[in-house]
DNA sequence: CTGAAAGCGCTTACAG
DNA sequence: CTGAAAGCGCTTACAG
């Protein structure tokens, strides 16, 4: 197929063609003002040809953009890989590529976002949280609307302070649905192990939460949001409430971090302590006990996200959750 | 900062700076040929005015390339978002971006490479398994090799037929040492649940455990490389086999199935049957119970292929491999 | 050391 | 319906 030491170009299939460049970027667009059976001869010699147009001319020379940019906090963590995965299945369905970055702060956030404009992709999704303090998010906010400007598409997951078509995810009803599991548990002396208290994804779980547990509420502590975050919250919450009957956490890595501490401590789960998560991630039903958590389904999320940047409706939408009882949450003894 | 609804480009930047173009752009790329305090100036007015070079234009016209394509199985399996992970940050060190692709069969592939091809990565990494039939690899092969002629950089991830530098897991010394666990504490029965017999990543892993297991494996199966296939290969084996008393999984993924399986048989895992995996994912450690395994270091690995991409050693490494033990195995009762 | 100009591979008005 | 030509934003020989 391929013996030549470059791609082949447009030039190559016209020539073999026997028609203008002009004619075959036409016929292979698709374009109108092209006769039916020459387009599709056309089409024929650039099949045979292996030819796949240079995504850089084309995008100089104003043509539609075929990569968008997603950027996450951690591709490693399962929150973010399950978004990434959803959103390179519904972009390859157009035949779009993600450039995936990470951004783990306002000013990365900002330099990515750049990046991401500079290598002119024709759209963003923006899976990172949001943050509490607008002031933060004005830099890459000027310089996303600069993007939406010039044509460019943005679609955000979570409560953003820009006005981008988003993916909601149900966060204050997630952190209600828990929190009321646990009540009905028999509950009453409850740690809260939180994430960082500048994102709006944390202060959207917690308020549902809070909602419900009220006064139940007797530790809330604010932690890195991975694995060790969720442990060294579980330890403290315990040794300044030994009397705590429940941890929840705000997401199932912190949990998990959560379970790992109490396993140290040799605290027993769900006996002494019930525990609960929140994502539902893949391995949250494998992990030792099973996770109780709220399921956002997240590669349903980032498929979501995808889509928003190829259609026009530039609404809002939700996806969603579902609580899911495992082992790790048990009545109060 | 960016009121504009446009990038600012080159141009923009010389006219402020009141230079050419040409002199903007040698500043900029830190060519000689320009008085360095010129060069600083410019430099100074680009900064503040937020410039990144259009990286379609620059790759067009000949400039260095910034994107770098990196093709997975899955981005959702922890194998491959640890890779892509260490990948994303060493390409981030660089300044380059990555765009991940998901390629799960040889058409797939195929078709993903022309699309990175066209796309005018300057490198590319192939992280997914290669294949044992080299026919198969064949067409794939010939478009990379055509793209490495053409400057194209590229980098594999384990044992494939393509000459290229190549980041080699331990996988054959890695089978032999859980295989050497296990027969140290005296299981003689065992069912070994491999992965698709096509890759490469299986072949080897087998290997080595082949190597020290000798007559000892009762049962060996082949299923697809996930949690799915996992439970399956080990509902199967015990069905046909309830003599074993290990169960060795090809990775972590579908030991985690595995374990998922036996617990719905009501089989305890260590006491009845032995359980161990193979890569140690992030998550090994906090299944239930935690997996005994060997650990790759996918993070290092998907960096190091990343810096192959950029260097000039066209040489093969290793990245080491360490057996973890934990409570999955246990002494053969 | 600096600048004018060609050219990278496309797409899209503009003519015919 | 088809083609010649301009132009996208850069980089890099080629002059001076």
């Amino acid at each position: 197929v391929a013996e030549l030491s470059r791609p082949t170009r447009l030039i190559d299939v016209a020539e073999r063609a026997g028609v203008s460049i002009a004619t075959a970027s036409r016929s292979l667009a698709g374009a109108p003002g092209v006769s039916p059976s020459l387009a599709e001869q056309v089409r024929r010699v650039a099949d045979a040809m292996g030819y796949v147009a240079n995504a850089h001319a084309r995008s100089l020379a104003g043509g539609h953009e075929t990569s968008v940019g997603l950027i996450v906090g951690e591709i490693d963590d399962p929150y973010f890989s399950e978004i990434a995965s959803g959103a390179i299945a519904a972009a390859a369905e157009t035949g779009r590529l993600v450039q995936v970055c990470h951004a783990g702060d306002p000013v990365e956030l900002l330099a990515q976002i750049r990046l991401l404009r500079a290598s002119n992709v024709g759209a963003m999704v923006l899976a990172g949280s949001g943050l509490v303090e607008p002031s933060l998010e004005s830099a890459s906010n000027a310089e996303l609307d600069a993007f939406m400007k010039s044509g460019g598409r943005v679609a955000v997951v979570g409560r953003h302070g820009l006005d981008a078509p988003a993916v909601l995810p149900e966060n204050v009803a997630g952190g209600r649905a828990i929190a009321q599991h646990l009540i009905e548990l028999g509950h009453r002396r409850i740690a809260v192990i939180a994430g960082p208290a500048a994102l709006t994804t944390v202060a959207d779980r917690l308020e549902g939460m809070l909602d419900v547990f009220g006064p139940a509420v007797v530790s809330l502590s604010h932690h890195s949001f991975n694995r060790q975050g969720g442990a060294e919250g579980a330890r403290l919450a315990l040794a300044d409430h030994p009397e705590v009957t429940a941890i929840v956490a705000l997401s199932d890595v912190m949990a998990i971090g959560a379970l790992a501490a109490l396993r140290e401590l040799g605290v027993q789960v769900p006996r002494e302590a019930s525990v609960s998560g929140f994502d539902d991630i893949a391995v949250a039903a494998d992990v030792a006990p099973s996770l109780t958590t709220v399921r956002l389904d997240m590669a349903a999320i980032g498929a979501e996200a995808i889509r928003l940047t190829g259609g026009d409706t530039p609404t809002s939408i939700g996806t969603g959750h579902e609580l899911k009882v495992r082992e790790s949450t048990a009545r109060r003894r």
